[in-house]
DNA sequence: CCAAAAGTGTTAGGTATACACCCATGG
DNA sequence: CCATGGGTGTATACCTAACACTTTTGG
């Protein structure tokens, strides 16, 4: 059965990539949409991405990407899986590399672009109609997500270079969608050595303040956490 | 700087799918290779694959040049990476989507294809010169096995239906490289569940008969075993 | 002095590791 | 009877999980 969309249909393979892009805001974990303004998905919504030209490389695609609708390309950028069903793109034989980013929402600029209706963060729980297979994409990404912050020190990527110990539980347990026990989540993160005591607290709470802690590393390292 | 190979330049980004073979044999792991005849790589070793049709999956693309060269198609099979640099195939811009496959080699046959000098099983740890960036491919779909023997029962696509646990141990050893003790795997595995014993022990051997084990479950089974 | 978040130890249960000898068979 | 691999238990160290009260600050 032919549908007769006014689009041109790609006689070839084409590779696009796909980036969810991860913040945590509002006490939750948020993915970066956009919203489609094109046949045939007027008002669904799509992660970033696009196609991969022929002289650059698949990260240089992700960076390209990145930095259209974000301004930045400097976050922790990690492959995701590749996703080639053959009806996901009904436009023709789009294969696309998905990738995900960890960001601080405030490094990053979003931009609006005239080819979508609209940008915003959503909640990964609450996703508006997706465009293509990008539910699945997102979901796929957020597995990733959670078993990654559970053996590796990532999640420097998504909090400030200087953070207290409650921060860096509550990101954890924002991305785990579970509380964790505040005694022996300190006493298991410190014996890791992956976080460095600072010698400053937060000031001007109405409350006891906190000792900062930072990342020792803001490289991608391979540890048992959780 | 151009070279003068007398081959076609693709003008658009092509997409492939490789897939390293392994199979456990002669008290090691090992992959299935093809010595490739054709300029720049005369005499150089590649992994199975080949461009991915319009009209098929991934999978379907895998599943083809599998059947073309193993002559079988049901076979554990996963997604390894996609590796996309610019120069990774000189010919011209080549994504390859890796799988890598566990086979049983007694299930197998290898089939020679006048496309190729030659095809065998080669230790992983002893590749010859590989072609393009596929002693990287191999090395990761190494790494991945044996992060994924470590959580799930997938080494039931490596053993027969009926295997002792000393085999079943051995295959873990090789794959891992390192011995492990005997009664703590013993307990290990057997307090998984994700074996059962049968009525049934080998016979013939000049030693002690040992007893039969089936994997209840011959899909993949995430669960902590080592 | 009140509200709010920071900070701090101990116990019990379970899991991982290290380790050595006897058994059953075919030749 | 010998060679070969099969089969078995215990003690210790370590890690995980459960759990509640005191401290410090700003308002």
């Amino acid at each position: 059965m032919k549908l007769n969309y006014s689009i041109k249909k790609f006689e070839h393979v084409i590779v696009a990539v796909d980036v969810v892009i991860f913040t945590v805001r509002d006490d939750s974990l948020q993915v970066l949409l956009l919203e489609l303004n094109e046949h045939p998905f007027v008002g669904k919504w799509a992660v970033p991405g696009g196609l991969v030209k022929t002289e650059e490389s698949l990260e240089q695609a992700v960076g390209r990407h990145l930095a259209n609708k974000i301004g930045v390309s400097d976050v922790f950028v990690e492959q995701l899986y590749t996703f080639g069903d053959i009806g996901r793109d009904p436009r023709g034989r789009v294969i696309s590399v998905a990738y995900y980013a960890l960001v601080r929402e405030k490094d990053i600029k979003v931009t609006i672009n005239p080819r979508y209706s609209d940008i915003k963060w959503v909640k990964v729980g609450k996703l508006p109609e997706m465009a293509y297979d990008h539910a699945e994409i997102i979901k796929t990404a957020w597995e990733r997500l959670q078993a990654k912050i559970s053996y590796t020190n990532v999640v420097y990527s998504l909090l400030p270079q200087k953070f207290t110990l409650t921060q860096l539980q509550r990101v954890y347990e924002i991305i785990l969608g579970k509380v964790l026990d505040k005694r022996n989540f300190r006493k298991k993160i410190l014996s890791l050595g992956v976080i460095e005591e600072l010698d400053e607290t937060t000031r001007g709470e109405p409350t006891r303040p906190a000792r900062l802690y930072k990342f020792r590393s803001q490289n991608l390292q391979v540890i048992e956490i959780l």
